[in-house]
DNA sequence: AATTACGTTTACGTTAACGTCAACTTTAAA
DNA sequence: TTTAAAGTTGACGTTAACGTAAACGTAATT
């Protein structure tokens, strides 16, 4: 039995697992942080900073699908160097805030901003791998030196 | 009158200047600041922790071309996200320090590590430009339903 | 002689992103 | 019913990467 089917009830209700198995719909606060590699601590402090919003069932937090993925963005912004806020910046990029055209011509400035610097990181990538691979290519010489 | 002459002395010296301005060979605290438009408390810091060494003249610094280069690699590291600390580690990679084979197949292990973590950052850079070009195209198309 | 410009060291302050208790509640199991 | 497991909210601690300020030296300019 799941730990879905734990927090919904003892009892798996034949009714409602019809079709909504489709995909999981709910996550305790564990099974984020065990999925993710990330500890409660952070999730909650995720929270604090307004990154996520979990419902709540009484006091306890009950994390959707929307709270996994934007936990994603996040990470994969930190995996990219971001800080917490540009990551947070970058995620209301994605969903449309404004509705009037200034508030869009706006946002499509500050989307543009943020492709430039990441363009200019994927650069600055390439260019350190290509040192790396040279890096590598100079050891194995040392070690047929060696050998 | 350029810093470096400054720096020299007060009238070019023609014997020095001859053939000598190849390439600029030292460089002051603030010279090397105002470049790269760090602080010179950011240079005293790297300094600190072991990643410029600058020789004195008296008790003042003297950047060469080497610190610059190093510099210069530091800062390409914080574009990418990572830590001084990582960037130090890296730049140790560059140039050989070990020299038995057990060192250098280390260090190549090292490398390889280091080469997987960039190209995931490569696939996650590649993932979120993906995701703001489509932003763009909403907003785009936004606007144009106003219009 | 006094100011200005640049350099030095020492040391405390700051922010981000959590870690690490502590003290407490609620639910599930033995 | 006691215990164990997972949850909660504070609140203080920690590390990295500098900022900022004090107190001082030296050299050139006014």
């Amino acid at each position: 039995m799941s730990k879905l089917d734990k927090q919904s009830g003892k009892k798996p209700d034949k009714q409602l697992d019809r079709k909504v198995d489709k995909m999981k719909q709910d996550y305790s606060i564990r099974e984020l942080a065990k999925e993710f590699d990330v500890t409660t601590r952070t999730l909650r402090f995720y929270e604090e900073k307004g990154l996520l919003n979990p419902s709540r069932s009484g006091q306890t937090r009950v994390y959707t699908m929307a709270d996994r993925t934007r936990l994603k963005l996040i990470l994969r912004g930190k995996r990219l160097g971001l800080s917490l806020d540009e990551s947070a910046e970058i995620i209301l990029m994605y969903d449309p805030v404004g509705t009037n055209s200034k508030q869009i011509l706006s946002l499509i400035d500050k989307i543009q901003d943020k492709r430039l610097q990441l363009e200019q990181q994927q650069k600055d990538l390439e260019l350190t791998l290509l040192d790396l691979e040279a890096a590598e290519q100079r050891c194995s010489e040392s070690l047929s030196r060696i050998h």
